[in-house]
DNA sequence: AAAAACAATGTAACCGGTTACAATAACCAC
DNA sequence: GTGGTTATTGTAACCGGTTACATTGTTTTT
């Protein structure tokens, strides 16, 4: 059996070759003998139909398009996960790219994706737009490839026109630095990066928000700014730890900067909660052999994920319905303060 | 610019399609006036050409089709990484597929893959290969992609006439038992998972090794078999720990393994290297945190996706040289005994 | 029994590219 | 000036499907 087309069936079978295009697509209209001795010849020869061929026919493409930023941190492995999930169940095909957090790298992929005609983009933008016109260009690539997008986890202005899934972090990091102020720290420091990212601003404001609230001053000292890096992190917390004015509490705005603080902790020979307590967002990895006690806002990647695959499976039968943006709540854990 | 295809472009230019094809595929054919005035069209109009029609023609696909059986452990994200490198380099396209180790996710891979015409594959068995026609069947997907094949990770007789990238465990393993035993210990045991998979069986292998020929008799009592996962491992940990006859050195066959090994030595308050020695297979996420006395065998799984990809892509030039299997050496990082 | 509706299949155009081959024009050698 | 190259472009078939429309035979309606 060197090859297979469609072609080759019909011959075999005698009819035409849409009448067996029509075994695929629509049964029900041809006749249930030729239908079995059409199929049974498919079996025989292990037929299957080419994706290019039927893409290039009807105009469409069973593939779907996705970047994220850094796919071997878990928080992005969830939210594939719960894509996989949702894209699987309508028989799609994920093309997932990794995008190191590198605009350059989005636009390589957005054209790539043009290219295969994707049916739908999940998209999570490069953090490093430094530049506006970037931002613009990145734009005019994802309104060329004319298909559903949803943005996902990072609410940029430019991309305001399309569906979003978010969390909720202004409202838990509020909330989380809160509960430090409850528990009586009146110096409570922030983990966070610099401030030219979205994920950043929008943390700090919660931060913000929470110290207003208590009628605590703002001040820039407790604010330790990387770039959600653990080795950054690290560097910053001993920084901190050896300062004459420390932070009682502080709150971490990301799973790999509450490693390096937990590090620069252990190295030390400090005692997360006795010495200084904290709460992170999102868990860490291997929480259970460090101990339990470690606090954390936990947030469903992959409901993020499987938000943002049903968005995009809604917006492709429902194009002219208004924009959605769904904020997802997350749980704050807390183990011992 | 409602749509744009090589034939508006072709009007709009004033020539035939055909050497619009050209500017793109052989632009030295084209006279350098005619290719800058084509050219100019195509940036104008965003003109990008429809990779299912390339392909039809061609006969050919740009997309290599991956299967690891979790996206989200670190091994098989370093995989991927190592994987994306090269073929990026090759302006080839990837489509990864996670099978949750289960041949069934397997086989639905292999038949969207052929779909696709894949250019080559990537494969990483599943484990549960229980049952030889499973095995059979699947052979027998692959050998219908027809296409060059690498099998990663996992070496079984099935599959060998494609080429392959392995780690030799076997040494490893054994190197690091005798480690253990040359540090004194007598009682050395292992965390492995039960038989059924190649993996361990080649790891229990190089584990016999060692004590064989340092004159030890195997002890099944010290062989704590489960299936590699961290609650698993646990339960045998804590097993361990418990009995009246355990272990003073251990080695630990698998990350998430390691990880449920510390955890039991945690709760029971025994300190890694003091009270139990440990040298464990690949390193462990948030190693740094949790200190830094973590023996471990470092395989560079990023070089395995390399070595992959780079294989594939020799195969597809060089479709009829023989097979070759690589198998890639670790290094074994003793921090403390 | 003629007209109308329907079921099953075939015909042929089309999707957007690629490429072998043909055609034309310009150049060169002798 | 004739024959032979070479450079540039066009023509048309092809890749493997889909689908609107036409055709044929059968059944239903009246």
């Amino acid at each position: 059996m060197p090859k297979c087309t469609i072609n080759d069936i019909a011959k075999e079978a005698g009819v035409s070759k849409a009448t067996v295009s029509r075994v695929l697509n629509k049964p029900s209209s041809v006749d249930p003998n030729t239908r079995e001795r059409i199929l049974e010849i498919m079996r025989k020869r292990r037929y299957t139909p080419s994706a290019s061929a039927r893409n290039l026919s009807r105009q469409t493409s069973t593939i779907v398009g996705v970047i994220v930023p850094e796919v071997d941190n878990p928080f992005f492995g969830e939210i594939l996960r719960g894509i996989t999930s949702i894209v699987d169940k309508h028989n799609l095909t994920m093309i997932c790219v990794n995008s190191d957090d590198k605009a350059e790298k989005d636009k390589k992929a957005l054209k790539m994706f043009k290219e295969q005609r994707v049916a739908g983009l999940l998209y999570t933008p490069a953090i490093d737009y430094s530049k506006p016109e970037e931002a613009k260009e990145i734009l005019g690539l994802i309104q060329d490839l004319d298909t559903p997008v949803v943005i996902m986890d990072r609410k940029l202005d430019v991309f305001e026109r399309y569906d979003g899934v978010f969390f909720d972090d202004r409202k838990s990091i509020c909330e989380a630095t809160e509960i430090l102020i409850n528990a009586g720290h009146t110096k409570v420091g922030i983990f966070n990066a610099t401030m030219e990212g979205i994920l950043a601003r929008t943390r700090q404001a919660g931060f913000k928000d929470a110290l207003k609230k208590h009628n605590i001053s703002y001040n820039k000292e407790y604010c330790y700014l990387g770039n959600y890096t653990m080795t950054k992190s690290y560097q910053l917390a001993c920084e901190m730890l050896e300062s004459e004015d420390c932070p009682t509490a502080v709150v971490t705005c990301n799973n790999r900067t509450s490693m390096g603080f937990l590090k620069a902790l252990r190295e030390h020979n400090l005692k997360l909660s006795e010495d200084i307590s904290c709460i992170g967002l999102d868990r860490i990895e291997a929480l259970d052999i460090v101990g339990n006690d470690f606090n954390f806002i936990r947030r469903e990647a992959k409901l993020m994920g499987q938000t943002a695959g049903e968005l995009m499976i809604h917006r492709i039968a429902f194009p002219s319905e208004p924009v959605q943006n769904v904020f997802l709540e997350s749980e704050i854990v807390i183990r011992k303060l």
